[in-house]
DNA sequence: AAAGTTTAGTGTATCAAATACACTTTGTCA
DNA sequence: TGACAAAGTGTATTTGATACACTAAACTTT
């Protein structure tokens, strides 16, 4: 192994990614982790992640890593933090930038099927204690996923194409673990104007009324309420 | 030279920290900018930073490269984002992480005595073309700021330990780039509690009535209406 | 086919917050 | 002592958020 002898010009360290992926999984929002087959923390859960390589952006290291551990592509996906403190990885001198992405479970349960590694989703409830100090990347990715849901329409990444405004709720009060008003939601969503009412109608199966389906006007994650900020430059 | 023969394990990357300072100068929202020295870009205005050390936390380096480049300690800063395309630095594949600071402009006048290279306050208006991405990276920077202002107290972090409520208005009105109704702001501050009435007053000089002065009631920098966020976990 | 079940779908009244707006006060300077 | 200049103050209106309960529609059971 060489020893670094010329501090003054030889900065290089190591960076890796580290990926949240949520999900609404059974009613519960989950996260995605893969069991570890290496030291340190062999055998234990971790997010999907690894080294960033010299002739790719982080982005692409964090799509890559992704795909590679979980088979899982075309997804939202943000950079949230980059967390660099000397001892936060046992190997030594390790920094991370960590990522959040959203996918809808349907989507997944499409693409998981060529899965090497053991990889689980866990609800954000009911993690396992996690390898380094993933534990802090999840709480930092779950708090600006329920900050965003509330002024962009992030939220429609995890739900199909086409979806019920019951289901829009139900995403909802599942990310910010509290129930809303079905009037006063409704209210609010039409009058964003980000719903579009396809014609189509769902039934359960069960024996109730069916409901419209709508999908979203804009494919992209759009902002909403810039209200009193005016960006000069 | 050493050239990378194993791929697979030769993780290793340049990481460098680059810091915004912001400012309220001659009443708008300056930036500082060191004029660098070295290629590339020499002579080409530029944020100060400079490489992250294996001994350091990202922070620590962030601190200790506006510390070195420009006298400044004890500041408010905040992690902005990580930029890590490949080819944004033309030495070869250096990964920045990005930071914004405040400070008051009377507490940088003191400790700016032992400026070594050359810095230089520019209005965000008047910016030269800088080096690298960083004009990305202010802009950024920018946007975050005044994004903040709006639900936390970051504000104070430009302004004199005591100052009146017209200044703190003209603050907001500077990073906004926006005018703002008298009687409404200082209902709004007022009616938040986090400001202290010192008992001092302000006498400008000119030919006015003197104003009260003010203080933080929290030395911290505090979040505003956390409307409808709730955190489980 | 009628009754029962289950979720979809709808409107209004109240409260809180944001906005629009103009004059009086007070100390300084000439 | 009168002019000046910024400090300081209140109310009415509009807008958005909240609280709240019944009818509609399709399917299932009897």
């Amino acid at each position: 192994m060489r020893v670094a002898q010329a501090p003054k010009l030889d900065h290089s360290l190591a960076v890796t990614v580290d990926v949240v992926l949520f999900t609404i999984w059974e009613k519960k929002l989950a996260v995605l982790l893969v069991r570890r087959i290496k030291d340190p923390f062999s055998g234990v859960w971790a997010l999907p992640g690894g080294f960033v390589r010299k002739d790719e952006s982080v982005d692409e290291a964090a799509l890559r890593e992704l795909q590679e551990e979980t088979s899982v592509s075309r997804v939202y996906l943000e950079q949230l933090y980059t967390f660099g403190d000397p001892d936060r990885d046992p190997r030594g001198r390790i920094i991370t930038v960590s990522y959040y992405a959203l996918i809808n479970w349907e989507n997944f349960q499409l693409r998981a099927k060529a899965d090497t590694s053991e990889a689980k989703w866990f609800p954000v409830q009911k993690l396992p204690k996690p390898a380094f100090d993933h534990r802090e990347i999840i709480r930092y990715a779950l708090e600006r996923l329920q900050h965003k849901v509330n002024y962009t329409t992030i939220c429609f990444q995890l739900l199909p194409k086409e979806f019920t405004l019951s289901e829009l709720q139900q995403a909802y009060e599942i990310i910010l673990h509290q129930k809303l008003d079905k009037r006063n939601f409704r209210k609010k969503m039409i009058q964003l104007h980000i719903l579009k009412d396809t014609g189509g109608m769902k039934t359960d199966g069960g024996p109730q009324r069916p409901a419209k389906l709508y999908s979203f006007t804009d494919v992209r994650v759009v902002k909403l309420q810039e209200k009193g900020i005016i960006v000069p430059f």
